[in-house]
DNA sequence: CAGAAATGTCAATGCTTGTTGACATTATCT
DNA sequence: AGATAATGTCAACAAGCATTGACATTTCTG
């Protein structure tokens, strides 16, 4: 005890959980106070204020070093995180809170910038052939979406699916996003 | 003026909007009234609270007869409309807001009842097939994370696509979706 | 036109929020 | 040990929130 760094980390650590499943706004810094067994008043000691701790959760946010290492198979590296149920749920937080959090005013700019920055143009710059740039985004886009299905809306045609099958739907949407190809037969 | 039906109008209207692009919890009764030109307290006083807004709100949000009806083809529905830069705001618009507010304690589960009510299950009694519940999942799945990733991530690989491009990005998607079958090869 | 009902306006309520400053306690160093 | 800095505790603040009731105005009705 008395150590401030033991503070701030129970904080971030509170902070990690609440912003992410209630979204900024809709979280009080007296709530992640209590949940770290903290005062309150420490949060602007230490962080500057709420938007200081914000951004505090968000620089370990987005750290996925497997995913943009050049010795991994970024789809492998997805599939294996989403269909573990041990880590989808970690996985699947990180998403929500990316979406709840991208219309806000007071922080929308900053998560959307700092995703970007440490996994979305990592990944593009690995990514090769044509339409680099769209079949990422329907990478992401399937990810994101099957997420939100499973865990947010909670319907049973993936929500109840075992990790398998799960993973197997998972499978066949990013294949098919990573081999669109603009292909004007297709029209 | 005067009349009662056109102020419950007003509020409804600024009401949608703000509520699908801030979320319940984030948006303010006031900002609502603002936005309508309506004092405060007619809010409490014609739909009983802010929750009451809110459910007035929600029954408009999901009506979509064109998608259920049985003489069209649900897929070339949703791709008109998201493709079509006129209406693809408010189907977006529509998609966050079920996003946001999947999570909230006190208008999540509602939400979630309402969308399966109104547009899941008559979707599904339509579904053919194999393993329809889980292909409408994937559906649902690729349509949301879509809309998540062109108008709340912005990223440029959909954001910036041209409504054609955008169109071939969603078929291609949709069709991998709803072709998804459990094939044990697939391993 | 007069009375009644409907509708709109305003102020005040109690509650929660983020932030700040004064004070108490504990740790650190000479 | 004693001075000094670091850390924790508490109370108060101004602002914003949803909600309510009293009052003013408009609209309808007999």
């Amino acid at each position: 005890m008395g150590n401030a760094d033991i503070t701030r980390d129970k904080l971030i650590a509170a902070a990690t959980q609440t912003f992410w499943e209630q979204g900024y706004s809709n979280t009080s810094l007296r709530r992640i106070a209590l949940a770290a067994s903290v005062d309150v008043a420490l949060i602007s000691r230490y962080f500057g204020g709420k938007l200081g701790l914000f951004k505090a959760t968000l620089t370990t946010a987005f750290e996925w070093p497997e995913l943009v290492s050049p010795d991994n198979d970024p789809i492998e590296v997805v599939i294996n995180k989403y269909a573990n149920p041990a880590s989808d749920a970690h996985q699947t937080s990180v998403i929500r809170m990316i979406v709840m959090n991208a219309n806000d005013p007071q922080v929308g700019e900053l998560v959307r910038q700092t995703l970007r920055d440490t996994l979305l143009d990592p990944l593009e710059a690995r990514m090769g052939g044509p339409k680099a740039s769209e079949r990422l985004a329907m990478f992401i886009a399937v990810v994101i979406g099957a997420s939100m299905v499973r865990q947010s809306l909670q319907l049973p045609g993936m929500a109840t699916a075992e990790p398998d099958l799960y993973a197997r739907q998972l499978r066949h949407l990013i294949e098919a996003a990573l081999n669109f190809r603009e292909d004007p037969a297709d029209l």
